[in-house]
RNA sequence: GUCCCCGUAGUUCAACGGAUAGAACGAGGGACUUCUAAUCCCUAGAUAGAGGUUCGAUUCCUCUCGGGGGCACCA
């Protein structure tokens, strides 16, 4: 069964092909309040001027229309009022949404239903996020990035596409020079210095960043030592792959405590060692780009407001952008993907128009496929966190907090439950994840302990709450709970709305995917969550002296379960059994 | 200067060009002998401004005013 609003569309699709109208124009939205429908169109109203005549006329002749045909069975009435066309599903559409729902079932959020049609079947998208820096401690600003890439997967994957996350680690480059630099003059005839780096290192090695940094001609000095890294030398060789390897190890241990997908790519930027040299033989031989007197390689995209791009230094080292470039042509060759997105902060969308249009200029395949899925970044109350300045807030100092106050929580709330730890990390997470994709992913984030780590109103653990008193009802019943209503039954209002609410979660998906805006999904779980909770309160379930009822009140019980499970695995939280 | 993003209740955020602009927090009041009160119910409270397009604008266009970011041979 395709979804409402795709049955209500192509319904409307036959009546505008038979009268000879555009298509193009039909919409439908669901209705705003369910006294109008369940969904409703507002074709009447365009067509009414292109017609000359007037909405009622043009909805009678829809409406008449639809009604000489055969009846469709999952529509229970068409109505007209204040210009809509208003549809209401029929208790056969409530039937085979509630299998849909169970069929599907809770866990299965990354695996294709059999026989399914997904519309990311033999598509593949890659997907380019929690890109983290070399021997830096990842911080809350990180997040964003770790946490929109893991839920669009987690729902791309879920709709049938493949995708490839890679996390394109910043291994390469001046920032990197700097570090070679402060560690090299930190241990220089100073075999103890080593030792105690090599203990602590992501420790030390910030610290010398720091300090490194303070001195005037840093910059110089770093792109120097870039420039040896870049050309071979052994020295720096061999401490850059240390530093790599440390770094790796860290980022696996974060992603872990993430819970996050595991990525099917580590390509840092040094990967693309081989591929730069060629793509600037590219740029030249096109006149694309040009060599300035001092030798560097740049773009000229002033014309186009996009000021230069610059490709090579006039020292010989390459900049991020030619890597980027290498990184469209590597992933097109190796994937053919059908979409290439970059999950990063909005202060680089000036970078990414260059890559992209720099890309364009060179003939690449996939530049119009690729985009960057640009977010607004996280700043405490008092600005922007800089790791040189040491404002940060450390990642893994707001994880520990979450699991801190979740398990205070715990203790006051349920201090029986058995798994305490496990559940408090799930809360905690859940919390720390929801704060962060609630956000409409473009706008800034400020961060405040209190509302980050919040466990009331429209936090994650509200719904993971929800749904572990939905699952403790179910435990707790006596009955065969089946996957079907009982025979002979009829919904009432609230029960129809609960249902229509779960059966929309796949339009909710689609909007996602179309706009990459995961909070559309967020907001939809919490109004279903917000529904959820309404109704358990109003109706007592498990003492429902009407078996009928009971059951019937039991099944939808388990649909909403399930929906809300599979939204939370979606968005990368987990829903636990008890709280 | 120029380019991009954002201006919605006291605060943090929603609203796929659609019907009466929704929530959450905070404020005030109420509901646990009853499936977990991390909950539920009630009350008060908002589209920065001016034009335009449209049957219909928070949404699209233009300008103004505010906030943030980019315009590095940093990433």
């Amino acid at each position: 069964m395709s979804s409402p609003k795709e049955l209500i569309t192509t319904i409307l699709s036959s009546v505008f092909e038979r009268c000879g109208w555009d298509v193009a124009l039909i919409d439908v939205v669901p209705s705003p309040d369910t006294r109008f429908g369940d969904y409703a169109t507002p074709v009447a109203l365009k067509l009414a001027k292109i017609l000359e005549k007037s909405p009622q006329e043009v909805a009678t002749l829809i409406i008449e229309d639809i009604k000489s045909n055969p009846k469709n069975e999952y529509i229970d009435s068409i109505s007209f009022e204040s210009g809509f066309i208003n549809f209401r599903m029929s208790d056969l559409f409530y039937k085979e949404a509630l299998q849909a729902i169970l069929k599907e079932g809770p866990r299965n959020g990354v695996k294709a239903t059999e026989g399914e049609e997904q519309e990311g079947r033999g598509k593949t998208v890659v997907l380019d996020y929690f890109q983290l820096n070399i021997a830096k401690q990842p911080h809350v600003g990180h997040l964003r990035s770790a946490v929109i890439g893991d839920a669009l997967k987690r729902i791309l994957l879920s709709r049938g596409y493949r995708v490839v996350a890679d996390t394109h680690v910043g291994d390469w480059g001046t920032q990197f020079g700097i570090l070679l630099y402060a560690y090299k003059k930190a241990v220089q005839g100073n075999e103890r210095e080593i030792d105690a780096i090599k203990n602590d290192p992501f420790i030390k090695l910030q610290e010398l960043y720091v300090i490194a940094n303070q001195e005037e001609d840093i910059h110089e000095k770093g792109k120097m030592e870039f420039a040896k890294l870049e050309k071979g030398d052994s020295e720096n060789r061999s401490i850059w792959k240390w530093m790599v390897e440390i770094s790796m190890k860290k980022l696996e241990d974060n992603a872990a405590r993430l819970k996050l997908l595991s990525f099917e790519e580590h390509r840092g930027e040094s990967a693309y060692e081989e591929a730069m040299p060629l793509i600037v033989e590219l740029a030249l031989t096109r006149g694309v780009a040009k060599k300035t007197e001092d030798g560097a390689v740049v773009v000229d995209l002033t014309k186009e407001g996009l000021d230069e791009a610059v490709l090579v230094k006039s020292d010989g080292a390459t900049t991020y952008l030619l890597r980027d470039l290498a990184t469209i042509q590597y992933r097109k060759v190796h994937y053919d993907f059908w979409k290439n997105l970059y999950v990063v902060d909005n202060r680089q969308s000036h970078h990414f128009r260059q890559v992209f249009r720099v890309a364009e200029l060179l003939g690449f395949e996939g530049v119009e496929a690729s985009e960057h899925i640009e977010f607004g970044f996280m700043k405490l109350p008092e600005g922007a966190m800089s790791t040189r300045k040491g404002n940060v807030i450390l990642l893994t100092a707001v994880l520990d907090e979450a699991e801190r106050r979740a398990r205070a929580v715990i203790y006051e709330k349920n201090p029986n439950l058995h798994n305490v730890d496990e559940v408090a990390k799930q809360i905690g997470l859940g919390a720390i994840k929801f704060f962060d994709l609630s956000h409409n992913r473009k706008s800034d984030i400020v961060f405040h302990w209190e509302d980050a780590l919040s466990f009331e109103g429209k936090t994650g653990p509200y719904i993971q709450y929800t749904c572990a008193r939905l699952k403790s009802i179910l435990r707790k019943s006596a009955d065969e709970i089946g996957d079907a209503f009982p025979e002979g039954v009829v919904l009432d209002a609230e029960e129809r709305e609960l249902l229509l609410h779960c059966a929309r979660i796949p339009e909710t998906i689609q909007r996602v995917i179309d706009a990459w805006l995961p909070h559309l999904l967020v907001d939809h779980l919490f109004e279903l969550a917000q529904s959820a909770n309404e109704f358990y309160h109003s109706h007592p379930i498990l003492t429902e002296h009407d078996e009928g009822k009971r059951k019937t009140l039991l099944v939808i019980v388990r649909a909403v379960t399930t929906t809300l499970s599979r939204g939370l695995y979606l968005l990368g939280i987990d829903a636990p059994e008890e709280m």
